[in-house]
DNA sequence: CCTCATAGTGAGGCTACCTCACACTATTCG
DNA sequence: CGAATAGTGTGAGGTAGCCTCACTATGAGG
């Protein structure tokens, strides 16, 4: 009796192949996954971010957001600023070029999640971003 | 302006997730995710399996499914059997403890992944299951 | 035979995480 | 004020789970 895969496994499978599709459209730019999601997450909250609060919108551990952190800045996409309020904080800022690569990355990813979505169908999609909206939106 | 979030990220999220609750879940056992889902497969298939085949199953390189059987082979839960046909040949063949551990893990791991899923209503539940059979079945 | 394909694996590498320990700075409170 | 306590970022070191490349041993076809 054939059991069938688990919707879990079904997630982790579906993750591989969006992952696998972002890394090949992003190959040109030479940005990560990991970079990307977060240049969007700095993006979205117009000013700058301190690294424990992008690990929160990361879902990662903070000394983890430090290591995105330090890529970022490497590639001059983001600069650290002192926090002038409190000497222990830094700041997360994006640069001209990270600000102007979020918005081509943007469209990019969009594309290759969208090619490995393609088979369904438009509402499927809909449905499918909807649901997974819930899931993740739980706790925050 | 909110962007919001992009559904491929919301894919790679909950597979986060659905990783967590699994290694979690599993922890009693001390058996990881990529074990339990090679188990599975093998399970499903009734006698043995080559690592080639097991590969593709799992998705991934033919290298990896190496690894994997190597893990499971010095757990106790495989054994290497050379296959008499083909000289080349080897193949992965679960144990008596294998067998026993693969019908608890896959209750654990439902209920794992139900348990990331909860928010969802049934039919919710459902309808994922649905979309990301058709995301992932397309190709074989 | 001789060639070419195929099965598995050793070696080495990578990403994206993790925990633990530590240096600073901020805050609170006797 | 001074001391204990808590919070912020980061260095060090580790892991899982993948990958590619190169190699050996075997099989299959001309």
């Amino acid at each position: 009796m054939e059991a069938g895969p688990q919707t879990g496994d079904l997630v982790m499978a579906v993750a591989r192949r969006v992952r696998r599709a972002h890394v090949d459209a992003l190959a040109d730019w030479e940005v990560t996954p990991s970079q990307a999601r977060a240049l969007r997450v700095l993006a979205t909250s117009g000013g700058g971010m301190r690294p424990s609060v992008l690990a929160e919108h990361l879902r990662i551990a903070p000394r983890s957001a430090t290591e995105v952190a330090d890529s970022l800045e490497e590639r001059g996409w983001v600069r650290r600023e002192p926090d002038p309020t409190d000497r222990r904080a830094t700041t997360l800022i994006l640069t001209g070029d990270g600000l102007e690569l979020v918005s081509q990355i943007d469209d990019v990813r969009r594309a290759a999640s969208e090619q490995v979505l393609d088979v369904l169908t438009p509402a499927q999609r809909r449905t499918l971003h909807e649901i997974l909206t819930v899931v993740v939106g739980e706790d925050p």
